[in-house]
Parts: structure tokens; sequence; C-alpha cells
DNA sequence: GGACAAAATTGAACGTCGTACAATTTTCTA
DNA sequence: TAGAAAATTGTACGACGTTCAATTTTGTCC
């Protein structure tokens, strides 16, 4: 059985040929997940052995200094295997961000008063995922460098953060209650707030002495209301 | 800016041991050359004719399929000479991206007429830009990975496509005339409008249908006026 | 012009990444 | 229980990018 004739990825590039794709009915802001089969949990279990076994000797040795066979030693597995589940290093990296977000991102969502409105709420999950992202410093660069890297294709399913629902769902509302304008597409809104998020993470991974909270305030100022001022010239 | 503790590269990493950065003179919104000895002359004309013939190769057989070691012989060249000049493959990407920037921009900066104000003249720039996105559109990707992929050290002079100091001059200009808030560093709106640029650029080359002239405007919009209605909730 | 230092080039060897593929084993389905 | 689908294995391979010592070119100073 050489390799296989393709479809869909589940978890990174190998398919298992399910569903082509009857538009997924959950739209949760977190996600729905893949199929419960034996076949899928044991692939889901070897796949997150091989993230906790590649972040161990992360730890140990340093994210550079690991080499993919290293990982595939370690967690006693082929190359081959290694590389069918993750097609590139990164990937690691993705996958472990993607299921820390997974988890922290509904309760982080829900917790979100009503009350404080679009932008408040904005700046509250913000301020939230500031805390998160200064913890896995050492991982983002490598993280957003992939995912940037991926301007083509990507937009299959298991490539997004979970960010970009939170996002979408937020500025809806938004939308909805007349606090955000409805000139602009509802994407167009969620995806550039998503790329100033990585934006400013990038820019704060250059700086020293930034920190992080402070640049959401002014991220989020900018993109609520422009810095444009009402007279002038 | 506190990143490199060694000298300034020249083209791309060998490094001239030259001065010590003495706070370039140069000002000017499309940046300044290195020496004139023969030796940079020389360095810069094996650097152009790699370039060329990199890009003639990529022409004829997809940048994808051509290999270093097919440069380097196409050149006539050693392998480590291809590698001393430029580190990666997607550095002469780069080289022939900030070339042609370099000799386009200041006719285009000085052709934006003072009446327009900031904005005006913001838009007109990115209308000129779209022309020339579309006909790179190629090699654009491959451009924006290897640029947001230099999270860390990057900063270094060459590593700039001139880009950002037009806006830093442009959005300057906007703040001295009140036009621009003046609540916002500049170098934070240069840094954010370039990364909406780019951002923009990665959304233009996913959607096919797209119109690069019109999703510059609504950016642009974006930045200038935010997403915040005056009323609302 | 000649000597000497700095820089560029060369060529080859090396480690790693990621791919390809055929053979084997495991799992699902009927 | 048999056969199809999928995962795993192991090996071989092309390409990237690094390293390094030897050589050649270039600039500088006497």
């Amino acid at each position: 059985m050489p390799a296989a004739p393709r479809s869909t990825p589940p978890t990174s590039h190998r398919t298992p040929a399910a569903t082509p794709d009857p538009t997924q009915p959950s739209e949760s802001p977190t996600g729905g997940a893949d199929p419960d089969d034996r076949r899928s949990r044991k692939r889901r279990q070897t796949a997150e052995h091989l993230v906790r076994t590649a972040f161990a000797l992360f730890a140990e040795h340093g994210y550079a200094q690991v080499t993919m066979e290293q990982i595939a030693a370690a967690a006693d597995v082929a190359k081959g295997t290694l590389y069918n589940h993750f097609p590139v290093k990164e990937a690691l990296v993705r996958a472990r961000m993607h299921a820390e977000l997974a988890e922290a991102l509904p309760r982080l969502f829900a917790g979100l008063p009503p009350e404080l409105g679009c932008a408040g709420r904005l700046r509250a999950f913000l301020h939230a995922t500031a805390a998160y992202s200064e913890q896995a410093r050492d991982y983002l660069p490598h993280y957003i460098a992939y995912r940037l890297g991926q301007p083509l294709d990507a937009r299959g399913a298991e490539n997004r953060s979970g960010l970009d629902r939170v996002y979408a769902r937020l500025l809806a509302d938004g939308q909805a209650h007349g606090e955000i304008s409805a000139d602009f597409p509802a994407d167009l809104l969620a995806d550039t707030l998503q790329f100033m998020h990585l934006g400013t993470l990038l820019r704060w991974l250059e700086t020293p002495g930034l920190a992080l909270a402070d640049a959401f305030d002014a991220m989020l100022d900018l993109f609520l209301h422009g810095c444009a001022t009402g007279g002038g010239r």
C-alpha cells in the first residue's frame, strides 16, 4: 500500500478517506474534532506521544539542536511515521500550541462578560492571551513563521488556531449590535485582526522591554479607531 | 537595533569588518548604499550576476525546480560562493525585489502630489505598488515567507524593503500636519501599516477574484478610521 | 615594485531535512 | 474469516545549508 490516493488530511497530511466535507455542522467558536474510530483514536495517541517526546527533547537540548531522527528514535518510531504525522518540524510546535489553545479558548471565550461590549471583550481576551504568549515565548517564532509561510493552500481545518473563530464571533456580535462598522466584511475584519495580532507578537518578540498587554492595547485602539484625526491638514 | 553585536553585513551575511555602525548619516526614504571600493563593486557584480542567472533559471524551469547547485553551475561559480552571497535560496528573491524597489520607490515617492495629504498619498502609493505586486506575483509568497521568518535578528540594513521608510516618511508628515494622530509612535504606525500591507498581499494571493487595489483601499480605510462606529451598543 | 593583511573563491565533505516507495503489520468492514 | 483500507517500517535518495582548509584576488603600506 504505497502512500494514499489523497483527499483531506485529518491531522496533518495523511488521509483517512472519510467524509467529503459536508459543510461541518459544528460552528462553535472553538471548532470540531475528527471521527472517533479506534483508528483515529490511536492516530491521535501516537501524535500526542510524538509531540510529548519532541517537547521533552526541546526542553532538554533546545529546539534547534533536536533532529527529527532523534525525536523518532526517542519516541521509538520509524522516521517515516514521524513524518507521516508531522510533515515538517514546525508542525510539532503548531500541534502543541493548537492543542493548548483548543483547551484554553473555550473557557476564555465563555468567561468574557457580555456587558463589556465587543471592544471590551476583545481587550479582555487579548490580555488573557498575553499571559499565555509570554509563557510560550520560546516557540512562538517557529510557530508564527510556519503559519505565515503557508500562503497558498493551508486553510485546511487543522491549520487554524481557533483564534480566528473567536475573533469572527466577537466581531460579528459587534456588527450585530452596531458597535462595529458593517462596511467591512466580517471575515476581512477577523483576518486583519488576527494579522495585527501576529504582527504585535513579532514586534514584541523583537523588543526586549515591551509589555505585551500594552502592545495589545495600542493595537486594539488602532484597529477600532484608526490613526486619522478628525481635523488636520 | 539591540540585535547585532557584530558589524552590519554589506550584501548578505559575510562581514567586511568595517565601520562599527556610527549611526548611518544617509536618512533618505530610499536608503543608502555601501562603499565603492573595487572590492565592493565586484562583490555587487557577482551578486547581480548570480541573481540574473538564478532568475533566468526560475523563469525557465520554475522556482521550486531549480536547485542551488544548478544556479552555481549555471553562473560558473562554486557552491560555496553562491552561499557566500545568498545564504538561502529565498535571499535571491529578496535581493531582486529589493533591487527593483530601490529603483522604483524614489520615483514613486517623489511623484506623490503633496496636495493629496497623507491619506491620499498613501492611497496613491499603494495603488502604484499594486501594479508591481501583480507583476511579481509568482515570487511574492517566497519573499513574504522569508521576510516574516526573520523575527529575531533581521533588522540588518539589507533586510529592509524600503517600503518601511516610505511609510515612516509619509506618516511622520501626516503627524506633523495633524492629519495623523500623534498618540501612536510613528514607528508603531509604520510597522503596523507594513504588516497590514503584507497581510493584504497574502489575502490577495489566496483569493482568486480579488482586485488588489480594492483590497488596499479597504485596508487603508481600516488603518485610518478603524472599524468602530460612533454609536452602537 | 614588493610584502603583507583582508577578503573572496574554491572544492569537498558532512549533517539534516523531507520525499519516495515497497514491504509489512494493524485495523476496519462485510 | 477474508479482503480492503490505513498505518508503520526501513531504506535509499535528492537537496539544503554548513563548515573548513587551501588558494586566489584585492587593497594597503613601505
